[in-house]
This record gives structure tokens, sequence and C-alpha cells, in this order.
DNA sequence: TATTGATCATAT
DNA sequence: ATATGATCAATA
């Protein structure tokens, strides 16, 4: 028997948070044995299980429904994984694209804006010497962008959007952005996703997202750090 | 070894 | 087949 049953979704951002941080410190392994879950040895055949123990956690809105994860807060949910040094191990999928169509949305109705003007931040230990049970979850961070962010993400954003949006997406690699990257989002490299090429015409090409660098992330997370070893300092 | 391109599971 | 949750693994 489960010693405790799913949650229902936070109703502040501050009992999220609340909720977040009692997790801290903890497992996985921890955490989904109080829901009666199995963590996997590895997760190369699970490379979601992270996100959805914390979404099942903290009572995140049904895995069906659209973002955000809580749909009352407005708050999307990120599982990081990082390293003992706390550098994220990998980059982050923000959302995926409309290759379509993207040519004619503004940055201030696009997806990624919207996603990522505020996200819990959940770093769990990610590197594979470690069997999955016994990461350890680290201290959340409830973050908004500055406005320098969003002044950066809207130049990344804008000139990647450019690049599809004339017809040129097979010439996109992950090497353009500074900070906001586009990569492959399937199943496999034979997906194909509606695009459009240079006379406008549709194409079928591979499904992209939106991803942010681990260099971003990583920055984030170190301010985030510092702040609060210098709350820590002035306590005492 | 950091990064890019490829890939895996689940639910709808 | 698409959307959401991401990490894997080959490459540079």
């Amino acid at each position: 028997m489960p010693r405790d049953s799913r949650p229902e979704p936070p109703v502040s951002e501050a009992a999220l948070f609340a909720r977040a941080s009692e997790l801290g410190g903890r497992t996985l392994g921890d955490v989904a044995a109080r829901f009666d879950l199995v963590p996997p040895p590895d997760l190369r055949r699970a490379k979601g299980w992270v996100g959805h123990l914390f979404e099942y956690a903290l009572g995140a809105t049904a895995r069906s429904r659209a973002s955000p994860d809580f749909e009352a807060l407005g708050i999307e949910l990120k599982t990081i994984p990082v390293r003992r040094d706390g550098i994220p191990c990998e980059s982050t999928f923000v959302c995926t694209i409309d290759l379509a169509g993207i040519g004619s949305v503004e940055w201030d109705e696009s997806l990624v804006k919207r996603k990522l003007s505020r996200v819990l931040w959940i770093p769990v230990a990610g590197e594979r010497d470690v069997p999955v049970a016994a990461r350890t979850i680290g201290t959340p961070l409830l973050w908004s962008p500055s406005e320098a962010d969003v002044a950066a993400l809207r130049l990344d954003w804008e000139e990647l959007s450019a690049v599809i949006g004339r017809g040129d997406v097979e010439m996109l690699t992950g090497h353009l952005g500074r900070h906001l990257q586009v990569r492959p989002k399937a199943a496999d490299a034979r997906s194909r996703r509606r695009g459009v090429d240079r006379d406008g015409a549709s194409i079928a090409t591979l499904p992209r997202g939106f991803y942010l660098r681990a260099q971003f992330t990583a920055k984030i997370l170190a301010e985030h750090f510092a702040i609060g070893s210098q709350r820590h300092d002035r306590e005492m």
C-alpha cells in the first residue's frame, strides 16, 4: 500500500513551492516509494520518468492536458539533471515547433515566451553512474526570466523563427542560437512534420523543438545558489 | 568531454 | 499520428 496517495493540485504558488521544498535532499527512490512507484535502473527506456514522478508527487494537472503543468497557477514544471557540481547535464526541452506556422507568429504570443514566463525548476542528480533510485533531489527554484533574459531569448527566437519562416528549416542545426536552439524532437529520424520550403510550398520534414542550452540553465541555477548563500550569510 | 542529432515511453 | 515528459549516444 502506498503511504501517500496522489496529492490534490496545489492552491497557490507558495503551497507548490513548499511541497517541492520538502522533497529536497531526498532521493528519487524515497519519493517513488511513497507512491508505490518503482524506479527504473536507468533512464534509457524511461526518459520521462523523473518528470512524471514530480508531476505526480506535486499534484500537477493530468499529463494528458496542455501546459502549463499547474494550469490554475500558470506554472511550468521542469526537472533538470545536474552533475555533482550543480551544472546541468543536459539541455532543456521547451516546446515543439509549428514549422508551417511559426513564420507568422510574434514573440509576445509565442509558446516559448509563455512557457518560460514562470518555471519551477527541480534540480535532480543526473549522472549516469548513479542508479536512478539513489539520485538526490536538490533545492527547487521558482523562476521567471529577467528582462535581460527575455531580451536575449527573444533575439534567439526571432532569428531561429525567421530561418524556419523563410523556408530554410533544413539548413538549421543545433549550432544556431545563443541560449535557445532548435533540435530534432521526434520518435526517430524518419518522423515527418509539415513545414514550408523557400517557395512557401508545403514539405515534409523532421519535427523539431526549441531547447534551452545547458549554459543558460546553468546560469539560472548558479544565480539561485549565489542568492541562497547570500541569504545564509545574512542569517549568521 | 561538450554538444548535436537521435531516440524512448505513455497517453490521447 | 501527435503531444508531453525528457535523456541517450554518436560525433566533433
